[in-house]
DNA sequence: TAGATTGTTAATCGATTAACAATC
DNA sequence: TAGATTGTTAATCGATTAACAATC
């Protein structure tokens, strides 16, 4: 087989962040869209994009652009959101709780399918439709489930356990929310989402910003 | 005013992982710390590692390392996190309640001082030690507040509404919740977290992915 | 046809990495 | 001193952008 060509990771996020925006513009009738109208709606560069689009061979129309309906189906190939995936869940905290609730998450074919915590009292408790279940079961569960998407909703000192059950039950991707850097082995993909460091990251350029009605 | 070199963004987020990092051992007794031991650690490359600090002139010692509680003091005021800064949030929904329950926020100095939502059911009533507010009252709160941190964590279809407000309100700074584009004026600090974003390319990771076990 | 917009190439830009003299 | 590790330079690598012939 030969190798596709490596993708470059901001590509894969801006299509993501296209596909988000596509799926937002289904409802009202627009046909078609330009490149420079992407661009005017979610910031990406319209050359950019056409480059982004090109690694996968998707082709709009010379001089008319890009039919809606098509292209949001080819960048749903090509991240492979098409169908329904089950994900499974690991924390039922406050945030573990927000995001089983999310309505974005089905709306996206993302189906939270089994959520597990270690804490006794959480445990048998139900969350939305979904009943908490030990951790300890995770992966006797999953093994009926087949979930290859885990997301991790737990406090940092239980993350690397978390990982590794996850990894045990046969989940290759993995949702870190945790504030902690997880190790797994070669050929499970990670990403992380950590606020805080997202607000550190803001708070630096609020000090570099020029303060507002001075002088 | 000489301007300050520009700094890549990649190293202020490296930073902020470390510094997360470094907030995490300082409780073990560590007294000095090398760039290998942090790459171990958090998977930053060593030398990127030097690299980013040589951006403002910090300095360990040849042969020995950084020193970690001295390392940490100075990241924190690269960061500007050294002392606590007030933040509103907007959206009292579930992800707005795991926001304000989240315990990892005053423990990085972050403060949400004050919450606000549009629906009436939700106004008036507690989450945690707060009473959430009528988002129309959000500018007149923040005269008295000051915060220039904002995060939203409403829907999509209310994000720029927010954003508007927000921005009125002096806030300088926004962290988005929300899966949509929100446009700011000139001098506004956006970053955005999407959940469905970062399953999407996970979702592309797993369809790349050898499967295990086959054959 | 004229106008619009594509896909792609080549040029630019910026970030990462390797290597090593300096130094604790 | 010998070993370890730094800060920085130069080389590499990869991503972004501009430009334009092709084409609807």
């Amino acid at each position: 087989m030969p190798r596709e060509t490596k993708i470059p990771l901001p590509t894969l996020e801006r299509l993501a962040t296209c596909y988000r925006y596509l799926t937002d513009i289904e409802s009202r009738n627009v046909e078609t869209i330009s490149s420079s109208a992407i661009e005017t709606a979610t910031g990406i560069h319209a050359a950019q994009f056409r480059k982004d689009l090109s690694y996968f061979g998707v082709f709009g129309r010379p001089g008319i652009g890009y039919d809606v309906d098509d292209l949001k189906r080819r960048i749903a190939g090509i991240l492979k959101v098409e169908n329904e995936q089950p994900v499974i869940l690991v924390g039922a905290g406050n945030l573990g709780s927000a995001l089983v609730g999310f309505f974005g998450l089905p709306q996206h074919n993302f189906h939270i399918v089994a959520v597990f915590d270690n804490n006794p009292r959480k445990i048998g408790q139900t969350l939305w439709d979904l009943q908490v279940q030990d951790v300890g079961r995770l992966s006797e569960t999953n093994a009926q489930l087949g979930a290859r998407i885990g997301i991790i909703a737990g406090p940092a000192v239980a993350a690397q356990n978390i990982t590794d059950v996850l990894v045990d039950a046969g989940i290759r991707v993995i949702l870190n929310f945790a504030p902690t850097t997880i190790r797994v082995p070669d050929g499970v993909g990670v990403r992380n989402v950590c606020f805080i460091q997202e607000l550190a990251v803001l708070s630096y350029y609020l000090s570099k910003l020029p303060e507002p009605n001075v002088g």
